[in-house]
DNA sequence: CTGAAAGCGCTTACAG
DNA sequence: CTGAAAGCGCTTACAG
């Protein structure tokens, strides 16, 4: 069975492919009478006719693919559902999103979008600048750092706001000598740094003093120590907020095995919501994030940068509604 | 700066576009002097050569793309982990893998791979009969199934040997009267079934009483339900296999609001080796494997599809190697 | 052993 | 208001 082809279209409809190919993109300068459109559309359908996206990447010198450049980070759950999403909202745009999963030793980048010649690529980190250039002189639209602090209006998640949003939760249940659990992998950097900032300065606002920071990985020994440095000090601190839930679980297992009693002894705050969290005894109190909400705002900036409408999809939920605080039994 | 294309490599080199195609594509029916090989291959590297994709696929009628219809599941970290070493290991071979995560709202399945014309689609689920049919009008090879017990060969992983597993060393351990927790989304169906009916065989082979089936949700409620019927019952079971690390970690949880002691009281073991089950306390026994393996079997099936040359990785490990028994504190 | 030419399906500058 | 024609970059059947 052969492909149906716009020329096909175009000799049913008894048209040119020229007019086919306006109609069916929508470009009405020419001014193609009503009646013509309506032949075409319903000949289209009627034939099952699908561009090829082959035919149409060759001519433009541009696919519908949206590149995203992911870098090399522990698999997160969070980050699976942002991407999820975006994959969803891009999808329905018309844009095929593929994920590159750069961990420095693959092909260089330069190569895979001389090949794909995607419509824009998204970086999920900072591109090196010469891949920033290459894209440049390839005429690719780059949108670079979409998770770093100067950016957050592209997908209106803010990482400095998690920090402040869970310091602020603690100090209004009366803590005043925070802890903060970073994690002690660079990968994790762009994302727990920002976090932490956010956490510093919320304290420096509420007038208390700069939160104790120990960084740990993710394993019970971390975490002992970390509760150690926290609980022995001459100014022992009440409550902690943790980069991420898997922290403040590694935390919440210590402190059992410690005999200290959380919330009460130690108060304890996450991000990211994880399933696992709910199930958790006691069952941690966390930062939750609209990812969907988040990845529709991030699509609405890829289509302004390739110039194309933006979705039906009006408002953009502003930052507060993105992020929100749940209480669970830690704090 | 225009695109190097074969023409500029075939004019610098001074040879034809047939001789550079035919060189870069490695066909050597045509018995080309070694001489023209090199000096084409050279000329290329010299000038940057990248094939264009688009033009590529017009041409054959076919992308690089493989497509991948993903079912709708639960977000879940072996499944993503799966997805990302799948990617990894296509694109060393030149494909591009793209996911589509079929809600079954979307847009018809037909009409994307119409547009993309993929070189092979593969499914995680089972297509529907009708895309299936569309697949084989439009000459698109199908894997279909790669994860059900009929097709283990293709990723080398077995959903009814880990549930085999399970059982094998909580019968090592002495138990006898085992409950299995399944669990209660149908979405899961497809991995749970398998692996519970791969527990049930073991304890028949093993002769054991068939194990005491649980369903519940990820949530405390429905496992102390689960915990109450297992420990109340006339004859009481004294281990759990749990479908997967979050339902365990959901029993264990429970156990300890019930005062029931694990493993004491009651063993568990989990599967899918979480980076939280490690954290727990007590630390949950579970099965491990090796997505890398796993996804790099299902390359090798996806390749010979397409008449490909497998990749450099020669042996492909057998199904005891994917899976591995992590032996820790509640068994 | 190598090359000229056709054609995959699309869009658009141009001519009428 | 509409159409014929060119050309995006590739591969391959065919001719020499």
């Amino acid at each position: 069975m052969p492909r149906v082809t716009s020329k096909d279209v175009a000799r049913e409809a008894g048209v040119s492919q020229t007019t086919v190919s306006f109609v069916l993109n929508g470009r009405d300068e020419h001014g193609l009478s009503a009646e013509t459109r309506r032949r075409v559309l319903e000949t289209a359908k009627r034939l099952g006719y699908v561009p090829s996206g082959a035919g149409r990447a060759l001519r433009r010198g541009r696919s519908n693919v949206v590149l995203c450049v992911v870098p090399d980070l522990p698999v997160a759950e969070a980050m699976e559902q942002f991407k999820l999403a975006l994959v969803r909202s891009l999808g329905e745009a018309g844009y095929t999103c593929v994920y590159l999963h750069h961990d420095g030793t693959a092909t260089p980048l330069a190569e895979l979008w001389q090949h794909v010649q995607p419509a824009v690529v998204v970086a999920f980190g900072t591109l090196p600048p010469a891949d920033a250039q290459s894209l440049h002189r390839a005429e690719i639209p780059l949108l670079d750092g979409v998770f770093t602090p100067d950016n957050t209006r592209l997908t209106g998640l803010s990482q400095e706001d998690i920090g402040r949003l869970q310091i602020e939760h603690l100090a209004a249940r009366g803590h005043r000598h925070i802890g903060y659990a970073a994690v002690d992998d660079p990968r994790e950097l762009p994302f727990c740094r920002p976090r932490l900032q956010g956490a510093t300065r919320a304290c420096n606002d509420l007038g208390l003093p700069t939160p104790q920071v120990v960084s740990m990985r993710y394993s019970r020994a971390g975490a002992r120590a970390a509760v150690v440095d926290w609980t022995q000090g001459a100014t022992p601190v009440t409550a902690v907020a943790a980069f991420n839930d898997l922290i403040a679980l590694a935390i919440l297992a210590s402190c059992r095995t410690q005999h200290i009693d959380v919330p009460h002894d130690l108060a304890l705050i996450g991000v990211d919501d994880l399933p696992v969290s709910s199930l958790a005894v006691p069952a941690l109190t966390t930062i939750g994030m609209d990812l969907t909400a988040a990845a529709g705002n991030l699509t609405t900036s890829i289509l302004s940068t390739v110039g194309a409408p933006a979705p039906a999809t009006p408002s953009r939920p502003e930052a507060g509604d993105i992020l929100a605080l749940i209480h669970r039994e830690t704090t």
